[in-house]
DNA sequence: CTTGAAACCGACTGGTCGGTCTGTAAGCTA
DNA sequence: TAGCTTACAGACCGACCAGTCGGTTTCAAG
């Protein structure tokens, strides 16, 4: 077990920190640099510019996500081969997990971006679209399955379905933002699963452990 | 009818603008007065600070937002008695008007300053709570009403299911921000109008016009 | 016409911004 | 030990930042 992080892990774990907390154009590379106890020179030798680090560190975020992503996932075929019923547990594990998430962060780095990014947002927001359209085909092919034993899904809108959970989280975590009560990111994805249950006919609560 | 607005406005909506576009830290004072074509002396006049600024724009979109809840709801108070029609039939409104908001503006002007808050964020912070949990109020108000003929929703979180209307936007929002496509938003608030007609056993398609 | 307050103008200030540059110390290779 | 590369250190720079201030215009009331 490494006791000591690298400078540019620092740097990086400082600079998430703080936009967290004040946003990407506020977090100023010079108190970055004094909240990870690194120079200037540290910096630039890393990073060719401060854009650069925002890049480095949402392609951080974007693949921890991934990985969260598939993991559920995984967790979730291996208990039911419903596509359907997947699906609800792959909600109600996030529902669980919520608690952790919120003590852990306090927002979604992605919105840290998205809300300070023009239409010309460049490879920032070429990372964040990706993440979302991974989320919305991942849902989207169990959904697509699951209606082909379920007719009354077939004329909803069932990418806006798949999307519900990315914004859902996005919902929840400005809630918890705005109200400084932790508890609504995993109240929000509780009312998730259950429309879930409702629309796909999954009824049974689906336990995780 | 007015043909020139007052400097003053001309300033707070080419500030509103600017924000919606880059963040309240990355629009400078500066360009706000370009943009309005005012001078720093008129914006001093006319405000003590630059956060004094984004105090009155946060307070005069609150007003504005809660004036749409009541005109929405009161549309709703008008074409049923049953309250959890009201509801269903109050973010149905919203669901048709959705398209008319997301070409107005590209994000909810709130996260701007959400997200680049500390803890400590003052009276923005307050104005923002206090938008909460008027549509909190207002809904759980109803949701409430409407359990008293639908036992299945005692065991249910209310209060989480009235922060879902907000939750619902404010995720549509950032859907509609992260992949360019405006529909997100209404899709969002048609699925959410979906589940509360499952809930509430509102089977009726409520049409407003 | 006088007066005074409100509205507005823009040059200016001190501090902070992202980024550059010169220099140095440590580690690897031969 | 010499020679090269990577990883820093921090003084420094011009641009830009929010905010100030003395002066001017506008306009309504007397």
């Amino acid at each position: 077990m490494a006791e000591k992080k690298s400078t540019k892990d620092r740097i990086m774990d400082a600079a998430e920190l703080l936009i967290h907390e004040r946003g990407f154009s506020a977090a100023s590379v010079d108190s970055i640099l004094e909240a990870a106890n690194a120079s200037k020179g540290a910096f630039f030798h890393h990073f060719p510019s401060k854009d650069a680090l925002g890049e480095a560190l949402v392609a951080r975020y974007a693949r921890d996500d991934a990985d969260l992503l598939d993991e559920f996932m995984e967790r979730a075929e291996s208990l039911t081969d419903d596509p359907a019923e997947q699906v609800v547990s792959f909600v109600q594990q996030f529902a669980e997990y919520a608690d952790d998430i919120t003590a852990a962060q306090p927002g979604c780095l992605f919105v840290s971006f998205i809300y300070e990014l023009g239409p010309g947002g460049g490879a920032v927001d070429a990372l964040i679209r990706q993440s979302v359209e991974a989320w919305r085909k991942k849902l989207l092919e169990k959904l697509e399955l699951a209606a082909e034993t379920r007719p009354q899904l077939l004329d909803m809108d069932l990418p806006g379905l798949a999307d519900q959970v990315f914004s859902t989280f996005e919902g929840g975590f400005i809630l918890v933002r705005a109200t400084g009560d932790p508890s609504h990111l995993r109240r929000q994805l509780t009312h998730l699963r259950r429309y879930l249950e409702l629309l796909l006919e999954v009824e049974a609560p689906t336990p995780v452990t």
